[in-house]
Formats: structure tokens, sequence, C-alpha cells
DNA sequence: AGCACGCCGACT
DNA sequence: GTCGGCGTGCTC
């Protein structure tokens, strides 16, 4: 793609070009550089140049030059970077997201660049390994070498001459005689090559007429979001992975976001089942090496084939795909999606996003959307494509409520009468029960029953959270933990601190003394150190070593365990204290996606949900199945007020060590906050975690008509702006949680 | 983000 | 007298 007249490489007699370049630095905007002569620098392709004593690498950006910047203020590019250019797509989507996030587009940049490496490639290890011919002169050095590289991988001659204790001599001898041979040990493994046509699916008319509609804007293609709507078990990954095959064979590249790196191993496999080959991962915590390559693949650098399918976690949504054909965004609903800290993004937002730039289709799959979903599908932004029905012939589970409040467990512990029964009868049957708890930990309060002191967090406004593993109290906030004090720190008594309330490692310790004989396993992630320790931990449960689960809600999320046919939630109120918009939708989420657990195979699954509030709309509705009365419900009030997805909201949190200061600056901040015509400001407030990292923090909430009109006030109350420097200020655009 | 410039405390 | 702490500001 080019731009006429930016880039007047067709007329050597005027003044030395300027092109734009974006950096990948937290800069307001691209900077102005001479095009040396000779060199054609078109919108996209990756380019290094001087930044006052150093040189960065960027990319040559679209849009005009800068006239006001003075033409002896500019410097030469130095030279072009090799690969092919970023599509002008990718770079539409940057300046997309930076302006509706507002931050810097250089930042957006770097995100994008990030897993690129510093572009040099490290020198290649050479390792050596056997041809198969024999040496002309058998010697007892030149057999150790031979035989350590007859039972193990190729090394390189330094390893071998250190293993066999003989000199490099005698390596290098063996290789000048051909008995060894170089092989390259970085050599990437190569793209593996997918089959489109290898095990179809077999659809039911529901999902064939699903796959079908993706299908069509995947060939075309054409922007369209879809909203994969179905329950747990009714085949959503089958269709996507139809759509996947319709990219593929249009010779583009499908994307599939995860919500956490813990699902990506099972979906690799049924991947590799449907198409003959892995999918490439990808994470933010990929080795560095790992993510070199991926990068790499995905651009299709050196005139290879780019990889066709990637699965990864959020921040795949910025890898720089040569030509993408189609975004996947499993389990829409899930807050992991939320990045939180730095740019803050929703990453199935932020995806419709960049299908759009890139003209291709966009598929939402949930069993529970989120209600932002739901409007847009009402509103015929997206595509609503239904599932009614569960797989084969497992049904639903059956839904319980226990109201804590008549049937309360006994002192000291959280299992009702009820639920204990049902896990005894569930044992007895030879099957598997879950207990969920979305909370970490022992317990989560302190206190002296003395003085009545709760032990909080130093650096935070938060209770700390005490932990048996290591007898310790630690801050879920900042990470602050300490051994758990034998006396009182505010009244010295000796032995009065009580653990209060329940979390995962208590209810962990009441199975074992109610259900001696049973199995147990604890699922949380304090206690498992890897994706693989949690794998493991999965194959034992499906493998049924083990009788009772007791997890958070790294249990809740797309694990299936066949002999599981009890759920006991043992606090289905958790999550819905703390007046948060989304309190009831998230809670309703995450409890419906846990039920989903239940009786997965021909065995049918009850759940319980302990609550002291069994006549709220969530416990209503999970005890009747019927989400879209709560989902109508929930979009009723949020509609009465003007709450999002009637209306955005944006948040502002102001932070910093000095709280006098800090608040005098939120009060200059109020004085010009927006306020009439679709929009108004609240604030300035504690925010609700009033401390946090030893950082004092305030809040302003601001309540827009639309998106429009949200960025528009926000850019003119914050544009002219400056923040002492000890003050940070973060601007969140849809946020999702309100600490 | 780097990196330099710049203005105040403890060392060769 | 300098070395160096990190606050402030700039980089086309």
């Amino acid at each position: 793609m080019s731009v006429p007249g930016l880039f007047a490489d067709d007329d050597s007699s005027a003044a030395p070009s300027r092109v734009r370049v974006l950096l990948p630095l937290p800069l307001a905007g691209a900077y102005d550089y001479l095009v040396p002569a000779g060199l054609a620098l078109a919108p996209g392709e990756p380019v290094r140049v001087p930044l006052g004593p150093r040189h960065v690498d960027g990319v040559v950006w679209t849009g005009t030059p800068d006239a006001a910047v003075p033409a002896g203020k500019l410097k030469p590019v130095t030279a072009r970077l090799g690969g092919p250019p970023f599509p002008a797509e990718l770079l539409a989507f940057v300046d997309w997201m930076a302006d509706y996030t507002l931050s810097a587009p250089g930042q957006v940049l770097a995100m994008v660049l990030r897993g690129r490496g510093d572009g040099t490639q490290p020198r290649p290890r050479i390792g050596w390994a056997p041809t198969g011919t024999v040496p002309e002169r058998m010697t007892p050095a030149r057999a150790r070498v031979l035989e350590i590289l007859r039972d193990g991988p190729p090394r390189t001659a330094a390893e071998l001459a250190e293993i066999a204790g003989v000199g490099a001599g005698v390596v290098r001898g063996l290789a000048d005689q051909g008995v060894l041979a170089p092989v390259d040990l970085d050599a990437a493994p190569p793209v593996p090559a997918h089959d489109a046509g290898s095990g179809p699916a077999h659809l039911n008319p529901a999902q064939e007429a699903a796959a079908d509609a993706i299908r069509d804007a995947a060939r075309a293609p054409r922007f369209e979001a879809f909203l994969l709507d179905g329950v747990t078990g009714s085949g959503k990954t089958e269709v996507y992975l139809e759509a996947v095959a319709e990219a593929m064979a249009t010779g583009r590249q499908a994307l599939v976001l995860l919500p956490e790196i813990a699902l990506t191993l099972a979906l690799a496999a049924r991947i590799e089942a449907r198409f003959g080959a892995a999918p490439l991962q990808w994470h933010s915590d990929l080795p560095a090496k790992e993510r070199r390559r991926v990068w790499r693949a995905v651009r299709g650098e050196e005139g290879e084939t780019p990889a066709p399918i990637v699965i990864g976690a959020r921040s795949a949504l910025f890898l720089p795909f040569a030509r993408l054909g189609l975004v996947v965004v499993d389990e829409e609903h899930d807050g992991a999606y939320k990045q939180d800290d730095g740019i803050r993004y929703h990453a199935r937002d932020m995806s419709v996003v960049r299908a759009r730039a890139a003209g291709v289709p966009v598929v939402l799959a949930s069993a529970t959307p989120s209600l932002e979903s739901h409007a847009n599908a009402e509103r015929g932004r997206y595509t609503r494509l239904r599932l009614e029905s569960r797989f084969g012939s497992a049904g639903m589970p059956a839904v319980e409520v226990v109201d804590m409040r008549a049937a309360p467990p006994g002192r000291g512990q959280w299992l009702s009468p009820r639920l204990a029964e049902a896990v005894a009868q569930t044992l007895e049957a030879g099957e598997q029960a879950l207990l969920f708890l979305n909370r970490r930990g022992y317990a989560p309060l302190t206190l002296c029953r003395a003085c009545g002191h709760r032990m909080g967090c130093p650096n935070c406004a938060a209770w700390l959270v005490s932990h048996r593993l290591g007898r310790r109290l630690v801050c879920h906030h900042c990470g602050y933990s300490a051994p758990e004090p034998e006396t009182c720190p505010e009244c010295g008594a000796a032995h009065k601190l009580a653990p209060c309330g329940p979390g995962v490692e208590r209810i962990a310790e009441e199975a074992a003394a109610r259900f001696p004989d049973a199995r147990l396993a604890l699922l949380s992630s304090d206690h498992i150190e890897s994706a693989a320790e949690l794998n493991r931990l999965l194959g034992q449960i499906a493998a049924h070593e083990v009788d009772i689960l007791i997890g958070t809600q790294l249990v809740a999320k797309g694990h299936h365990f066949p002999g599981l046919t009890l759920v006991g939630v043992v606090d289905a109120d958790l999550g819905l204290t703390g007046g948060d918009l989304r309190a009831g939708e998230r809670t309703f989420q995450l409890l419906d996606q846990v039920a989903g657990r239940a009786g997965r195979a021909d065995r049918p699954g009850r759940v319980i949900l302990q609550t002291y509030m069994p006549e709220h709309t969530v416990m209503r509705a999970l005890a009747a199945g019927d989400r879209d009365r709560f989902v109508a419900a929930e979009m009723e009030a949020r509609a009465d007020a003007g709450y999002p997805p009637y209306g955005r909201l944006a948040s502002l949190v102001l932070s910093g060590p000095d709280e006098a200061g800090l608040g005098t600056f939120a009060r200059d901040l109020a004085r010009t906050a927006p306020r009439g015509e679709g929009v108004h400001a609240l604030g300035p407030a504690p925010a609700p975690i009033a401390l946090l990292r030893g950082r004092h923090r305030i809040r302003f909430l601001v309540k827009a008509r639309n998106a429009g009109v949200l960025h528009d006030a926000l850019v003119r109350w914050l544009a002219p702006v400056r923040v002492p420097s000890a003050i940070r200020l973060a601007v969140d655009i849809d946020p999702q949680s309100f600490l």
C-alpha cells in the first residue's frame, strides 16, 4: 500500500522527503524523519532511526508529516530493517486503540513489537550427530564420543569433549572424516502443515447453521461479529473450528483467544486432532526464544508461509499477522480479557476492532455472554448464533438452593447438613464431588479475640488472608506476607488470634475430617506451581484417583471431569457484596460455569448452592436454569441507571504516596470535570481500595451517554492537565472492576 | 522508555 | 574540591 504524494521518491530535484515513523515509546505521536536518497519507504515498513543519542527501531507510519517541525531538526532514517511491512490493518488498529484508550500510539506499537527480540540473530549453536559411517581408525576416545551420541541427542563439540573426557581435537577429527555431521541445534521446528480437510466434524443441524454463517463471512472475507451463544457442551468449539478451517482454505490466518494459559493445552490437542498439527501458542510469559519464533512465524518472515493458526492469551491480539482471516474469542465473558495495568484494554472489544480493521469475521463464544455482547446482538451489531441443546445425551444438571439461614452448618463448619449428605451419597455411588469456593487461603480475616484487632496489610487498605501453607498472613493485593504472629500486635495478648471465615484450605480441612476415607485434591493457584502440575492433577482427577476436589475458580473454567456428578458451591453469595455494578452478572457467569462441571458423561449431575440470599435473582435464575430471564432483568436495571451496556463509563484513579498532596490535586481536577450534555463526572472519592502498595488512591467515575461523548469529554478535560510527578493518573475506559 | 542535564550530600 | 543521588525534560 502506498499513499500518493507522501513518499516522493519520484522527484529527485525536490527537498529530501519526510516520513512519519512511530516509535515504541510513550511519545505523543509519530516523529518525522528524512528519507535518504535511494531509499523508498512505504507505511508499515520496519526501520531504525536515530533518537537523541541512541538508535531505536520503529515503523514507518501513515499520515502527513508535520510541516511545523523545522527541517533543521530532522534526522535521516538510518536503515530499513528486514522482513515484510506490517499490514495497513495493523497500523489502523494501533491508531484506533491508542485513541480509544487515551494512550500514546507508541505504547500500543510496543505491544505489537514485544516478542520481536532485538532483531539480531544469536549465533547458531552447531551440534554434531553421527552420519553412520565408521571412522578409518577406531580409537577408545573416538568410541566414547560415538557411544554418547548413539544414546543421546546431538551435542556441541565442547559438550562432547567434556562428557567423553577427550580433547576437542577428537571431535574435530571425526567431523573432518565425515563420521559426524553438523546440525543446527537452534533450528526452529518447522511451522506445522495443517490439513483443513482432515477430521471433518459431525455437526448437528444447529451447529451446521452456525458454522455456515461464519464460514460465509470468512470466505468473503468480510467483517462481521458473531455471538456464538450456547450452553456448556453444546459444541461451540466444533463450530468455530469449522470457521478456522474456512479461513485457512482461503489462505488466511486464524487467531483463537482464550482467557487463560491453562486452557490452551486442551484446545491445542483438539486442533491437532482436527487439523493434523498443533497450533502455535502465544502468551506473555513464553520464553524469549519461543516468543521470537512465534512472532516471526505469524509474519511469514524470510518468505515462509505464515503460521495458519495461533491460540493464545489476550496479548496474542497484538501479533503481526501477515494475513489475518478470523478472530475467535472463547469464553468472551471472562474477566481475564480485561488488562488492568499499563494500557487498560478489553481484549474482547479490541478483537472486534482488529477484525473490523482487517475486514474479517470475529466470533465471540460463551455459554453466558456478557451483557455488553447481549446488547450488541440486540442492536444488530453482532449476529447471534444460538446453540440450544447440550450435545449428546447428557442433560443439564439439577440445581438445588440451600438456605443457610434455615439449615446452617455446625459451629466452625461451612458445609450444611444437606451438602455434606450429598457428598456422602456421591462417594457411596463411587462418583466424584467438587466443593467450590472462590477464595484462596485458609481464612479471609484474622482477628484478636482479646481486643478485636483485625490483621491488616501495612501497604493496602485490605485484610491479610491467613494461609495454612507455612502459617502466613498474606495480602492478596500487594503480595505482602508475614508469619502468623503468636501475640496480638495491638494488645499483646498471646494465642488470641483467630481465623474468621473460610477459604479453600479450610474447606479441605473440614472435608478431610468429615470424609476421612476420601482422597482429596486441593486446586488453588497457591498450591499449583505450573501449568504442567495443573495438568498432572487434572489427569489424576480424570483417572478417578481423587474423590473430592476442592477448588477456587481455577476449576471452574473449561476443564472436563467425566466422573464428577456433584458440585457444591460453599458460598454462592461471595462476590455479590460490595456494590460492584457487575457483581450479579459475574456471579451468575461463574456459578453457571462451575455448575456446568457436573454430570458431563452419561450420568446426571447435581449442583448445590449454599446461600444466605435464596431470593436473590442470581440464585433464582440458577435454580430455574433460566438465564434469559436473568439477563433481561439485569439489562433493565442497567438501562434504568444508565450503566453499561446502556451508556459508558470511564474510571480515573489518582494515586500517590502523599495523601494531602493527592487530595489537593484531586480537588483541582474536579473544578474542570465534565458535567452536563450526556456526560458527568462523579468524584473525587476515595477509591474502593483507598491504599494500595503504599499509595493513596482517589477515584473519579465518568458516566456518558455513549463512547464518543465519553471520549471527547475526557480529552477536553485531561489534555491541559499537568500531573505532578509524584502522582499517577490512570484512565480506564470501560472499567470492569472498580478497585 | 532512555538518557542528559542539573542541583544538593559524603568521599578520594 | 569531585562523585553521584534521582527530579525534570526532551527526543523528529
